[in-house]
DNA sequence: CTGAAAGCGCTTACAG
DNA sequence: CTGAAAGCGCTTACAG
């Protein structure tokens, strides 16, 4: 028998209704609760009959658990990430947690969207953002809830993370080219403070060397943005020597990088130059791009993410830790050529 | 002088430390309470030095707001939403409200997704999902909800809702592609319950027959994505007539459109076929597509939504309606020709 | 296994 | 303008 119009079925409610008091009405909803089966059952049934559900605010008050985690996403020119954003949101909403979203425009107002999160006392938060040099794990800590970074390590390597293993798929890449017989490579960096960023360039050009190769060129293309790939390969035609194979720091700066040195500069992809992106997001596979790329295993991370989530919001302790997941597959598609032949 | 590790400030501790009562320490933080100024500032100062702030849980059981908003995104696969999706929660935040997310993966999952998100009794909630029919609206009416559906209509027609005149846009394409000579034109469609992709046909295949062409065809690709497109652009040569201007229902399907065309059967755009999106997302700007597209008028769509959202979530009554924005100009890119000289 | 009572952190009539 | 008290909707020792 629902109440007034505009108000909220409550315990007292239920209660009422089925003649036993709140305490054992509110058990019913507990399941490690000592209460009789029977009894659980019938106010169970009876609360779905006429909708009741416990309030979460009033809950959260006396459990101090709130089951929100808060969700900081900053870098959205890139389709990776509301891929992820997504799909990790439906994944905790089906371990019982919901999310809660703040996203910074700029980089620099990650902190701001941090705190703003923090109020509502979070179990949980997760970085989705680019920024190795905020201070999101600090604030997190201080008001006691534990944060993962995914994708991205925090800048003094505390907290917990979930990335895939970037040196090693730098290395990848730099052997597929190394092997296919390049000789002269080029990394295109996006943002200098991203923990991929620095990790993929530090395994690609660290193998290239090791694989006996001149050190790569770097160009400093800025942003995990396409038009900054686009200037990139514009830019092409200023380097002391001309690259014959690149890695760019993740898929949309490598379309863009190909656009830039087809269109500006007349090269020919992979004719005249190779290029590897890295993440696989759906639009490398696209007909217009079939660019080659470092996978990057998201099934894994994000099953990782939510097993690390749930342990966590649940108060199960855990060190501190990165966890490294090798990196996917280098996929092979149409930007990498084979220059054997014309080497001896 | 903070107290025990894990557990934030309340006001107690703050009437404590200041030597008043929990009441006055309260009402501080309430613009239009009876305190006064002196007193209030003090409060603040203090609160602000010591890092308390009112715990927003406690505060929405007596006050009934919750200064939530509940958002429902399914149609991920196009850029546009998360665009919109992240821009929101920032205008949004800067009013003071905060975005929960739940994501369905399947237009079918909305219903689901709403109720997730009414349990934390949103003060309004914002649809960005695709299904004309889902129960969304009467679910969270019922709940005490209202619910503003951005870029869609409800199944019913009621509900508030934040649209660009998708009519007119229709219209719009039909002129551009009459003027310029095309005498055979093509509706591809996307999901077909979608509010946006009816009312776009609509006004295309009525204009253009208004304009004396034959009704265009339409092919039903089915969903708003690049693979959709692509496969539509694949199915041209199965047409009985072969069109000459085609309006795709969106950027995403009209991008794939044209690499299906010119790959799978060779033809060119916009020499033997021109193409029109809708959306003027980034990517339509893109070297690589350089799209002519109906552009939505996005900044006054988000700044009505986050108008209307402030009205509602502090109870301001307004007659349910959809607001009808024009809609945004037609960038001239690349994708259309100009066929008058062709004709007599 | 069940119920009466206390209390989570707040706000808001009610007196003064 | 300020404070003491009641109460928002819940959970959880504490008795029984």
């Amino acid at each position: 028998m629902p109440r007034a119009k505009g108000s909220r079925l409550t315990v007292k409610d239920l209660a009422r209704d089925l003649g036993m008091s709140v305490s054992t009405v509110s058990r019913a909803f507990y399941p490690d609760a000592a209460i009789a089966e029977v009894t659980r059952q019938t106010v169970l049934k009876r609360a779905s009959e006429i909708g009741y559900r416990p309030n979460p605010f009033a809950k959260s008050l006396i459990t101090k658990k709130t089951q929100i985690v808060g969700m900081v996403v900053s870098d959205l020119t890139n389709p990776f990430y509301p891929e992820v954003m997504t799909r990790l949101t439906s994944l905790l909403q089906k371990q019982g947690m919901n999310v809660m979203l703040a996203s910074a425009e700029h980089p620099d107002g990650i902190d701001e969207a941090v705190d703003l999160l923090l109020m509502y006392q979070p179990d949980l938060m997760i970085v989705l953002a680019t920024n190795l040099k905020s201070h999101a794990r600090e604030r997190c800590e201080a008001a006691g809830a534990p944060v993962i970074f995914f994708n991205r390590l925090s800048a003094d390597g505390l907290g917990f993370g979930v990335s895939c293993d970037n040196i090693k798929g730098g290395m990848n890449a730099a052997n597929h080219l190394v092997d296919l017989g390049h000789r002269e490579l080029l990394y295109v960096s996006a943002f200098p403070d991203a923990s991929t960023n620095i990790e993929r360039r530090q395994g690609f050009c660290d193998q290239a060397v090791a694989r006996g190769l001149n050190p790569p060129q770097v160009y400093e293309a800025g942003w995990f943005t396409y038009e900054a790939g686009y200037e990139a390969g514009l830019a092409v035609k200023d380097l002391p020597r001309r690259p014959d194979g690149v890695l760019c720091a993740n898929d949309i700066v490598a379309i863009g990088f190909i656009e830039g040195v087809q269109e500006g500069i007349g090269l020919k992809v992979p004719k005249d130059m190779s290029v590897i992106g890295y993440d696989d997001i759906a639009m490398a596979a696209w007909p217009s791009h079939r660019l080659t790329t470092i996978a990057q295993p998201l099934e894994e991370m994000m099953d990782a993410t939510v097993r690390l989530a749930r342990d966590l919001a649940s108060s199960i302790g855990h060190e501190q830790h990165i966890l490294h997941i090798p990196p996917g597959p280098l996929v092979e598609r149409s930007t990498v050529a084979d220059r054997r032949k014309h080497h001896d």
